[in-house]
RNA sequence: GCACCGAUGGCGAAGUGGCUAACGCGCUGGUCUGCAAAACCAGUAUUCAUGGGUUCAAAUCCCAUUCGGUGCUCCA
């Protein structure tokens, strides 16, 4: 089955498809490596994981390639404001970045490129476009980009030229250029910046010129899709096709791939509104990584998302359903005990799955997705119930389910230990009294380790034996204080951590 | 200001001309349990922002209005 995704540049939803050898070549517009990730980045990111994730879904390859903005204006700021080289500033929140990707579960790029380590590969190609007369220097040092000669310059973002003219806010007093609208492509230096000595004169790479570079270098002159935030199809997007068909003459992606932004309680995500929350402010509050990826994941990524708190609660109950669920069948193939099963139930899953893939390659329609894989859940939970599932039943739910876990990737509990690795991140940034007090009971010092709650558990249950249901009680209500969950079964006594 | 996108139950959300408007969460009742939890069953929108229109038929197409978001600023 083919992948359809919606393409900004055509306006239309159209097949993805890999014009080399099987494998989808794409590049995807990373961080900018300033501050930690906050969600509205990584709903982006998560989202292009999923789409690299349903390629493979379908037996085709990938190359994904992601560059780290390692230098530009903020960094420098935040740098010299931190004191520290840019370097190694840049470092730690590349690592940062990275972490956060792993808690959420998102697959890393097959390369990723940092701006630094491409200055020559800027050069060349701006040279290659100064040799055309599109590239010229300025005063000061700068050299732009001269959209005049460019006629194309407008078709990813719809943009007419003259329109945004008038009413647009362009800045054009700071340096010394042919056009309004022409853009940097290389920044004159400016006493005490990074700056690198080129042919170009001394100086550093404008924003654009790095993705034009590194997707060139990596994936070659022309590929297959192009990702990144809605924020930046202009100028962004736009001026590296400029950039880059202008040197080479061949059209540079073929698909272009945009997540729409999240909104926070209604609205927008702002540090002056309040609702601006990083992936470890959220897990310090005891908010779980696998509920926040599930979540970011619920809506597609066409359509904007609300991320509200009622929400993530909603969803941190949805994951730990599906949990018990995968759990249940597991214990179910172990234990070995099966019935004769329902005829029903096979054509069923069967039918399920089948609206699983399709509805992922129908424009990565994730609502849709999850959606058939709660029907089986609820109709393999019911036969389980009246002890009528088959062997074969059960061996078809748990491959529906780690298809559905290719995608969605939340199965696995790997929550406390993400938290109490935010919460050690804390500590030893001097930022534990941001950790709500639940965090700290359940994965502070103090908290009980697995051993300590195992002996409470046997504990109880001998309580519950000698029918001292008073004690039994007791235990079970301070272990739930503590953020611990008694689950008694046929099969024995569970607990979890909530 | 100009351009674009959206509005579906208590909340989130799928569905874009015709099956009882998916699915998740929540809530109510039931089964199970010493009581819970988990799980299951039943119920929970005659209705899709509002007003008009097209059509045998509209949540789905058209027009207007209201509200929310985004771009035109090196924000994912």
């Amino acid at each position: 089955m083919p992948l359809k995704l919606f393409n900004t540049l055509s306006g239309q939803v159209e097949e993805l498809y890999a014009s080399e050898a099987g494998t989808v070549r794409f590049y995807c517009c990373g961080p900018t490596v300033y501050d930690y990730g906050h969600i509205g980045n990584f709903r982006t990111f998560l989202h292009v994981d999923v789409l690299r994730r349903a390629i493979k879904l379908g037996g085709r390859g990938v190359r994904h390639v992601m560059n780290v903005t390692d230098v530009d204006d903020k960094i420098i700021r935040n740098a010299t404001a931190a004191g520290l080289p840019i370097g190694e500033y840049t470092e730690k929140f590349t690592r940062a970045f990275f972490e956060d990707s792993d808690a959420l579960g998102i697959e890393r790029p097959e390369a990723v490129a940092k701006a630094t380590e491409n200055i020559p590969e800027m050069v060349r190609l701006i040279e290659t476009l100064a040799s055309e007369d599109i590239a010229y220097k300025a005063e000061g040092g700068s050299w732009y980009f001269r959209i005049a000669k460019f006629p194309e310059y407008g078709k990813l973002a719809k943009k007419d030229l003259e329109g945004i003219e008038d009413g647009a806010r362009v800045d054009v007093d700071e340096y010394d250029k042919d056009a309004a609208r022409d853009f940097a492509l290389w920044k004159g230096v400016k006493p005490g910046e990074t700056s690198w000595d080129t042919s170009l004169g001394v100086g550093r790479p404008g924003w654009h010129i790095e993705c034009s570079a590194m997707a060139m270098k990596y994936l070659g002159p022309s590929f297959d899709l192009h990702a990144g935030g809605e924020d930046l199809m202009f100028p962004h997007h736009e001026n590296e096709i400029a950039q880059s068909e202008a040197a080479t003459h061949k059209p540079f992606a073929r698909h272009w791939f945009h997540v729409r932004f999240l909104l926070v309680e209604g609205r927008k995500m702002s540090k002056s509104e309040g609702n601006f929350y990083t992936l470890r402010d959220l897990l310090l509050k005891g908010h779980k990584a696998s509920a926040i990826r599930f979540l970011l994941l619920s809506v597609p990524y066409s359509q904007q998302l609300n991320f509200t708190f009622d929400g993530l609660a909603a969803e941190t109950a949805a994951v730990e359903r599906l949990r018990t669920f995968y759990q249940r069948v597991l214990a179910g193939m172990k234990a070995g005990t099966f019935a004769e099963g329902d005829a029903a139930l096979a054509p069923m899953i069967a039918t399920k799955e089948a609206e699983f893939v399709a509805a992922l390659e129908n424009d990565l329609n994730t609502a849709e997705a999850r959606a058939a894989i709660f029907d089986v859940l609820r109709a393999v939970n019911a036969a389980a119930d009246k002890n009528s599932l088959s062997r074969a039943d059960a061996e078809a739910t748990l491959a529906l389910l780690a298809k559905f876990d290719s995608i969605f990737a939340v199965l696995e509990d790997r929550d406390g230990e993400l938290t109490k690795s935010a919460l050690a991140w804390a500590e030893a940034e001097g930022r534990l009294d941001e950790a709500s007090p639940e965090v700290l009971a359940q994965f502070g010092a103090g908290s009980l380790g697995d051993a300590e709650i195992d002996a409470l558990v046997a504990e109880r249950t001998l309580a519950k034996k000698q029918r001292n249901f008073a004690k039994a009680d007791a235990i079970r209500n301070d272990l739930l204080a503590k953020g611990i969950l008694i689950e008694d079964s046929k099969d024995g006594v569970r607990w979890k951590r909530k």
